[in-house]
DNA sequence: CATAGAGTTCATTTTTTCTTGAACTTTAGG
DNA sequence: CCTAAAGTTCAAGAAAAAATGAACTCTATG
């Protein structure tokens, strides 16, 4: 199972067969490797991800940070995951964007500790903000272009086209006003 | 015009150059390049496209059919968007499967004619059937494994990750409940 | 202020995804 | 049955997206 997992997670990777929960580092480096538990919840952020057009490396990122119990540093992240630095600095920017990312302050240490927002609700909220609500935004700004340029064709298509450019305002204004509504219901 | 085209629908941001709606060629080929108002819905549809993470040759066939006031062959499709043959045939396949286009047959032709199915609810109908809950199950049976990990974990922690588990769970049993009211929302 | 640690940037490389088109299957009509 | 038109398939090439890592910026401290 555990091999299987491995496997679908890191393509290609050399993977020692890890058995168990346990977090010894059995290639005596300072960090763990991911344990089944673990990689099994990243692969469903990862596969989330795709669905959303979102890299992987985000996915991986929030996935690990959804399942640790304590904030995790920017090198704890980027070791566990063997994912580089810029990937590491690019998916939390990103994530902190949404608000799917936190950072929480620890005393007498300079680093960032990273905390995954628990509540999908805004986790939610936040992609939908800053994903779906401009390209819808900016679908309507080009509806709005469209009609002047129909104005100038043939009156016997005219008509018809506006109609369909009916449906297509009705959608995007539907879409619009569908949204806060989902963010209500799935507010866990 | 090939060139103009393309970049249009490619980087559209330059969007104000509306010439003429004539459907006239101006180099000699058989079919028609593409007017300004079918330039501005197809490149609506390329977008959405590709937010939801499909190909761009799927939002240009279906912009294309969107805004045609009769149904389409498929070499009509290939030439005038000036695309392949496999990409319109895959293309169409998947807009056919995803029900965003369907088929009338033409007295006296053996070729196919198609249709863009202009009741945008079928169409997110379809995509959501299609594309988002198969995810959404998957994950509901990833999560159903994990539980069983889960038992072989360390006590201490057990009980706060089977708390966040329980959260994706709420929260994948919401997003599937919530499909069939979007749609009912959206019936356009 | 000089420095080292923390993170960011971005040109390159790598990986993934999309498109192409030649070869193939299917089928209507002779 | 054959043929040719209509569409499909899929290996290979092209394009797009993501990951990498060296060079960079910024800042808290000695």
């Amino acid at each position: 199972m555990a091999v299987d997992l491995q496997n679908r997670l890191e393509r290609g990777k050399s993977s020692t067969s890890r058995s168990s929960l346990a977090e010894a580092s059995s290639d005596g480096s300072t960090y763990s490797s991911l344990n089944s538990f673990e990689l099994e919840i990243i692969h469903i952020f990862v596969q989330t991800a795709q669905v959303l057009g979102l890299p992987k490396s985000v996915g991986e990122i929030f996935g690990l940070l959804y399942c640790s119990l304590e904030p995790l540093t920017f090198d704890e992240i980027m070791l566990r995951l063997k994912i580089s630095k810029g990937s590491t600095s690019q998916g939390l920017r990103f994530l902190r964007n949404i608000r799917a990312v936190k950072t929480t302050y620890m005393a007498g240490d300079r680093k960032d500790h990273f905390v995954a927002e628990l509540r999908l609700r805004n986790l939610s909220a936040g992609f939908l903000r800053e994903r779906i609500m401009p390209h819808l935004e900016n679908g309507e700004e080009r509806l709005n272009n469209l009609q002047q340029i129909l104005d100038h064709s043939p009156p016997e298509k005219r008509k018809i086209l506006k109609e369909r450019m009916s449906y297509l305002f009705t959608w995007n204004k539907k879409a619009r006003g569908l949204l806060p509504w989902v963010l209500k219901f799935i507010d866990t």
